[in-house]
DNA sequence: ATGAAAGTTGAACCGGCTTTCAACTTCAAA
DNA sequence: TTTGAAGTTGAAAGCCGGTTCAACTTTCAT
C-alpha cells in the first residue's frame, strides 16, 4: 500500500484538466454558498458558474454535502495560512494578537463569504464547525502560553482567555470586516488591543 | 383603524384553544429546528411533536420561513427577558458586565438550542440575525456609556468595545455553556470580568 | 339551544433539486 | 495510430417535503 487514501471508488482527478475542474467547482461553490447559503444554494448553481455540465460535479465529488465539507477545510486553512505568517512577525505576545486580528479583519474584508459559510457549517457539517474554532482556539491557547513564559503576559492565561478573544476577532470580523468596512482595520484592531493589553498584559 | 395590525388574512389565534396551539408549534419547532436545523427541520416533525396535525400548521402560520421568523424574535426577546432584571442589581458598570455574561451561560445552558437557532437566521431570515446582535451591541453599549459618565469605566468607551465584549460573551457562551458545561459558570463569567475590568475599568 | 366563526384533519398535489446514467470527447502512453 | 482510461455531458429518474383544500369538529356569543 503506498499512500494513505484507501481509494474505493477515487474521486482525486489525475489529470491537470481534473484539477482545473475540481478547483473550479470548488471557488464556484464557494460563490455560490456564499451568496445563497447552503440550503438556497444548488448544485446546479454551482456548476453554471463552474462552466461545466451538471454530471461534472459528480466526477469529483459524492454529494452537496461533500463539497461543502470541502469547502469548510479549504477556507479554514486559507485564514490560517493569511494570518499565520503575519504573526510570526510580531515583536511580542500581545503585538501577536494585534496583527492577528488586524489580518483576520482584512482576510473578511477580501472573502466576505467566509462567515456565511463557516457559520452554515454549524448545521452541514457540525464535526467541521467545531474542529475549526477548536484549532484556531488552541493556537491562540498556545501562542499566550509560550507569551506568559516569555513575561509578555501574565502567567494566569489560560483556554478561557484564548475563546473569549477569539469571540472578540470573529464579531469585530463579522461587523467591521464584511458588514460594514468604512473604518480603518488598522483602528478597530488598536482598540480591541489596547483592551486585551490591559486584561492580559503583565501586571507593571 | 384600531390596532397596529392591518390583518389581511391574519393568522392571530382567537381563542384559548387556538393559543395553545401556537405556542405548541412555537416550541416544537425550538425543539426540531434545535435538533436538526432549518433545513433538516421539517413541518410534518414540527405538527408530529406539537402533537396536531399538519394542516394545523397553516392556520397559525404562512411558511416553515415564518414560523422561523417567529422563534427568531421569540428566542431574541427571552434572553433579553432573563438577562435585563438580572443586569439591573449589579453593584457597578463592571459588575454588570459580570452579571450579563454570568446569567447568559445560565441561560444558554439551559436552551441549549438557541445558538442552532439564531445562527441559522443568519441564513434564513437575514434582518432578523442583524437585529439580534445590534439590539444586543446597543443594549451593551448604552449601558457602558453610562458607566463611563458615572466614572466605572474609561471615557473612550463606544460601539468597538460593546461589539468586543459581545462577541467574547457568545463565544464563551457556546464553549462553556453549550458544548461543555462542566465548569461553573461563575468561574467563567470572573475570569472574563477580570479581563474586562483591567481593559476597561477606570484607569486608577 | 343554536349557528356562525374558529379550529382541525390528513390525503394528495406539486415543484424543485439531487443524483444517476449511458453516450460521447479528450488525452497521452505505447 | 491505436487504445482505453479519464473526463464531460445533460436529459430524466426519483425523491422529498412544503403547501393546499374541502370535509369535519369544537367553541362561544347571543
Amino acid at each position: 500500500m503506498t499512500a494513505g487514501a484507501p481509494a474505493k471508488d477515487d474521486k482525486t482527478p489525475r489529470t491537470a484538466r481534473g484539477e482545473r475542474t475540481r478547483r473550479a467547482l470548488l471557488s464556484a461553490a464557494a460563490e455560490e454558498f456564499g451568496e445563497k447559503g447552503f440550503h438556497d444554494g444548488s448544485i446546479s448553481g454551482i456548476t453554471r458558474r463552474a462552466g461545466c455540465a451538471l454530471g461534472s460535479f459528480y466526477t469529483y465529488f459524492d454529494s452537496k454535502d461533500d463539497i461543502f465539507r470541502a469547502l469548510v477545510n479549504d477556507m479554514s486553512g486559507q485564514v490560517r495560512d493569511y494570518v499565520s505568517p503575519r504573526i510570526a512577525q510580531a515583536r511580542d505576545g500581545i503585538d501577536a494578537e494585534r496583527i492577528g486580528l488586524l489580518s483576520f479583519l482584512e482576510f473578511a474584508r477580501a472573502h466576505k463569504e467566509i462567515y456565511r459559510i463557516i457559520d452554515e457549517a454549524e448545521f452541514v457539517d457540525q464535526a467541521a464547525y467545531r474542529a475549526h474554532y477548536e484549532n484556531t482556539a488552541s493556537r491562540m491557547a498556545a501562542r499566550l502560553a509560550k507569551a506568559a513564559a516569555r513575561g509578555d503576559v501574565r502567567a494566569d492565561v489560560e483556554e478561557v482567555h484564548a475563546w473569549a478573544i477569539m469571540g472578540m476577532n470573529v464579531f469585530l470580523g463579522l461587523r467591521y470586516g464584511v458588514w460594514d468596512d468604512s473604518r480603518p482595520a488598522e483602528e478597530i484592531a488598536a482598540i480591541a488591543n489596547a483592551l486585551v493589553e490591559r486584561g492580559i498584559g503583565r501586571a507593571d
